[in-house]
DNA sequence: TCGCTCCATGTGATTATATAACGTTACAGG
DNA sequence: CCTGTAACGTTATATAATCACATGGAGCGA
């Protein structure tokens, strides 16, 4: 796991939001062209939302404000624009909070995981390898085919460990 | 989804349930006594269930057996019992599948990891080292506190994946 | 033993999260 | 233009979790 130290695509730290967002739609866009998807303007609202809070949002929070939007305001409506989103790399779930977020990672086939800080809701995402380590080891030896991994750690960013988060 | 008693998958293989079960339970009953928390009734009998199933349950699967077994049978019921049984450490709850599981570790202070089968919902306990490899490094490096992992891997157990389940 | 306090339990109501089902609309390919 | 498929919109419902408040019982000190 090395993070390229200019770019902060994982961490706590301060960015030029308006260009990761813009450059995260263009992406998208490009990658949907490429495969035959359809980026239909549902789908790309919500992106939109999820890359400009940069935080965690649940879905009927993006519902909300795709109603706000003039878009359709029933829950299936979300839904549907996340399962698209998330099926194609384009956002991820966090089970711990039933909530969503931009992929931080646009591109490559990945298997992330996600510090979740628990005083101010901020995620961010790093490369988990879960087939390494003792994880590995245990579901080679049971025979166990991992498929699909959920990595999620809980804490305190560096923000509000300063500042005394109990 | 019915288990045979004598067989249950404990890490996906066969084992003497019956006395797993007892054993647990007067462990977490000796467990109690110690600490000076309060083993009641509801609690007990919610490790039971899932001790006996060894498999995820939601709230609402153990709250009708609750019902069944003549203890009070509104939700907050089965959520209080199943919160006590999670805050030591007896039980876990599955993010990925919004249910619970016992552990299968008891006593030691751990940080557990979940094989999921997606086939036939069992699930075995592992043990997970979240401030090791990548992740920590990652961790670390953002200057995150990590205080809780939740890891939970699905894919397929052996009997499901040799039976091909798709 | 009495009475106090704390914690656990029971219940009704409500909030939050997610999906089912069905008709309509938009779009790509022939 | 026709047609098949995928996306959308809406109603209704399922599933998961919490709030608020009343009741009851165990432990403890006076």
């Amino acid at each position: 796991m090395t993070i390229p130290a200019s770019t902060d695509p994982v961490g706590f730290e301060t960015h030029d939001h308006a260009k990761c967002v813009s450059s995260a739609l263009a992406a998208a866009e490009g990658q949907c062209a490429e495969n035959g998807l359809r980026f239909t303007p549902v789908r790309r609202k919500v992106l939109e939302y999820l890359l400009h809070e940069h935080r965690a949002m649940g879905a009927y929070d993006i519902l909300e404000k795709l109603r706000a939007d003039g878009f359709g305001s029933q829950p299936p409506v979300a839904y549907r624009a996340l399962d698209f989103l998330v099926g194609h790399g384009f956002a991820h779930k966090i089970e711990k909070l039933n909530a969503f977020v931009a992929c931080s990672h646009p591109g490559a086939g990945h298997s992330p995981a996600f510090m979740i800080c628990r005083g101010c809701d901020a995620v961010a995402e790093a490369e988990a390898t879960p087939a390494n380590g003792v994880l590995g080891d245990a579901a080679r030896a049971a025979g166990f085919v991992i498929e699909h991994a959920v990595v999620e750690v809980e804490g305190l960013c560096p923000a509000c460990a300063e500042q005394g988060a109990a």
